[in-house]
DNA sequence: ATATAAATGTTGATTAGTCGACAAGTATCG
DNA sequence: CGATACTTGTCGACTAATCAACATTTATAT
C-alpha cells in the first residue's frame, strides 16, 4: 500500500479497472473464491499494482461497495432535484433498501460482510443529510446539534434497513412510510429548539 | 517519440486508448479539425504521452488505418479457412474495396490522405500473399520471383480499388470478377516456369 | 493590424506501473 | 505423511506516464 496521489489519472484508471474486474468476477463466482490473481489477470494489471491501492480483497470489497452505493444514491437522489425534508429522507431509505437487496444478492451473502460495507453507506448518508441541514440553517442550532441529528438519522436508516433485509416481510416503501415520521421528528425538534 | 517496449501492458493500453479516442472523434468531426489536444483530452492522457508514441496526428492516422484494415482483413480472410489461390485473391480485393469505402466515408475524404494509408494496406496484402505462396512452394521458383509476384498482386489490387472507388460504377464483386483472371495469370506463370 | 487565445513539439523532474524474485502460508493429491 | 502447486504479501530495479514549463507556430477575434 504505497501512498499515491488520488488525482493522478493513472491512479483513477487503475482503480477503475480493478473495481470493474472485481465486479465482473462477483457476477460469476463467490467472493471467497476470487483471488487477487484473478482480479489482476482480468484487469491486465500487475499484481504488485493491486497492492499499491488495496491491502487485500476485503478492503477492495469495502471500497467497491461504497462506490456502488454512491451510484445507487445518485440515481435515487438527483442533484438537480434539490430534495429536502421528508421526501429526501424517504428516498434515502429506499436507496439503502434497494442497495442492500442488490448487494446481498450479488455476494451470495454467505458471510456477514456487512459491517465494513455499512461504514461507507453511513458516511455517505451522513454527508447528504448534513448538506441538506446546512442549507436549511435552522435557528438557534449550533454545528454540534446538526451533526448529532445527521448521525442519528443516518445510523437509524442503516439499522432499520439491515434489520428489514434479514426477513423482508414488508415492502421497502412500507418500511419507509413506517419509519419516516420518527426520523422527521428528529429534524422537527432541531428546528423547534 | 521515446523508444518504448511494444509489449509493455501500459504501452498497449495507452495506444489502444489513443486510437479509440481518435476513432471516436473521427465519427464526429473531420480529421483536419481534430487536434492532438482533443485526442488526449478524450482519452484522459497527458499530451506528452501522445508524443511518446506518435510523431503527430498524421502518423496516428496511418497506424490507425492500418489497424482498421487488419480488422477488415481478418473478417474477410479467417485464419482457419486457410484460403488459397483464386478464392483468396478475390477475397483480398473485396476486403480492400470494403475498407476503402468505409474509410473514405469516415474521413469525409476532403484530401487525398490515401497515400500514407495505402502503405499499410499494401504491406499487409503483401504479407498474406507471401504466406500463401510460401506454403504452395512452386517448382523452380526462387525467393525473388515469389516476392515480385506478391508485390505485383498487392500493388495491383490497391491500384484498381483506388481507381474504382473514385467513381464506383460497378459493384465490388464485379470488379473482383473482372480483375481476378489477370491477377491469377501472374500466379499461373509462377507455377509454369 | 494587433492582441488574444490555442495548439504544437520538447524538456527534465517526479510518480505510478511493471517485472522478477523471495519467503511464507495453504490447499490438493497420491 | 510428503510432494506439488498455488496464493499471498513484499521488495528493489526498471520503464512509462504525468506534470509544469518553455519557445514556436497557428487561429480567432476585436
Amino acid at each position: 500500500m504505497r501512498r499515491v496521489r488520488n488525482n493522478d489519472p493513472r491512479v483513477k484508471r487503475t482503480r477503475a479497472m480493478i473495481r470493474q474486474s472485481f465486479i465482473d468476477l462477483l457476477a460469476v463466482k463467490d467472493f471467497e473464491d476470487i483471488t487477487v490473481q484473478d482480479i489482476v489477470d482480468r484487469a491486465e494489471l500487475n499484481r504488485a499494482t493491486f497492492y499499491n491501492h488495496y491491502q487485500d480483497k476485503y478492503q477492495l470489497l469495502d471500497a467497491t461497495m461504497a462506490d456502488l452505493f454512491a451510484e445507487t444514491l445518485a440515481s435515487w437522489i438527483p442533484q438537480d432535484a434539490n430534495l429536502r425534508g421528508a421526501e429526501l429522507v424517504r428516498r434515502l431509505m429506499l436507496a439503502v433498501c434497494h442497495w442492500q437487496v442488490e448487494t446481498t444478492r450479488r455476494l451470495n451473502a454467505r458471510r456477514t460482510l456487512t459491517q465494513a460495507m455499512e461504514e461507507g453507506v453511513k458516511r455517505q448518508l451522513y454527508g447528504v443529510i448534513m448538506d441538506c441541514l446546512d442549507q436549511a440553517q435552522p435557528p438557534h442550532a449550533d454545528r454540534r446539534r446538526l451533526e448529532r441529528v445527521a448521525t442519528m438519522i443516518s445510523w437509524s436508516i442503516v439499522g432499520i434497513v439491515v434489520q428489514w433485509s434479514a426477513r423482508r416481510e414488508e415492502t421497502a416503501e412500507a418500511l419507509a412510510e413506517e419509519a419516516l415520521p420518527y426520523l422527521m421528528s428528529l429534524i422537527d425538534r432541531l428546528f423547534m429548539s
